[in-house]
DNA sequence: TACTTGCGCAAGTAAATGCTTGCATTTATA
DNA sequence: TATAAATGCAAGCATTTACTTGCGCAAGTA
């Protein structure tokens, strides 16, 4: 279970993208995340566990909730070293505009899920 | 399940990462990329074809070799997503910007971004 | 033609991943 | 105090991943 742990890997898995999506606007705990998803609260709360382990999020203890919170910090790896190649996807910008459009408009539409 | 393909799941590997670092600089065939890790040429073959699969590099045959080159545009994907969470770091652009000029003189003076 | 080089395909393996169910523990509430 | 809620921990399981070795074939070269 030790193997790699970086942040490459643990945005690799689509499930764990989302959670952070849903505490990077506002914070929940494990249940209320759990809630958006079709897999069990564990298999949640160890995607929790991958994404605090990497300090891609912190969770505090409040009573009887774990309250999760993005601190994305660690994105910024990530940024610096997809824009090194930048310049191979730069003339492309029509694309790329219209990828963020889309997913503008996904954001807005829903939420949850 | 069809394994998942995509480009958070090509990237999250270090050594395909290192393959995506080699070919950006020069395309290289085959047996080139593969003389630089460890690891049989059959393995690095297999990362080459994941790397394929997700538009991140083209194979062209050439005579009897097969010569890999970046085509790294799939990147703006994980830049967009990544970028949405700018924020969550930007008050840490003093060691960003260490990092980012450390790499940019390890590349000798060509800027992105 | 005979040999070498480049490389894919296939089968096998060990480990990691993603998920489940079951149970224990702590904290809030009726 | 009894019960419900929030959550972790652990064992088990099916798939996927990252490799390996072995083999064959096409394209160059002696």
């Amino acid at each position: 279970m030790k193997a790699r742990r970086d942040v490459y890997q643990a945005i690799a898995d689509p499930t764990r993208r989302a959670i952070i999506n849903m505490i990077a606007a506002q914070p929940h705990n494990v249940n209320a995340i759990a809630a958006n998803f079709d897999v069990t609260r564990q298999a949640i709360s160890l995607h929790i566990q991958i994404l605090a382990d990497c300090g891609l999020i912190n969770v505090k203890q409040q009573g009887r909730d774990r309250v999760c919170e993005a601190r994305l910090d660690q994105l910024s790896e990530i940024s610096v070293w997809v824009d090194q190649y930048r310049q191979h996807w730069e003339n492309k910008l029509d694309n790329l505009e219209k990828y963020v459009v889309n997913l503008k408009n996904e954001r807005n539409g829903k939420q949850s899920k």
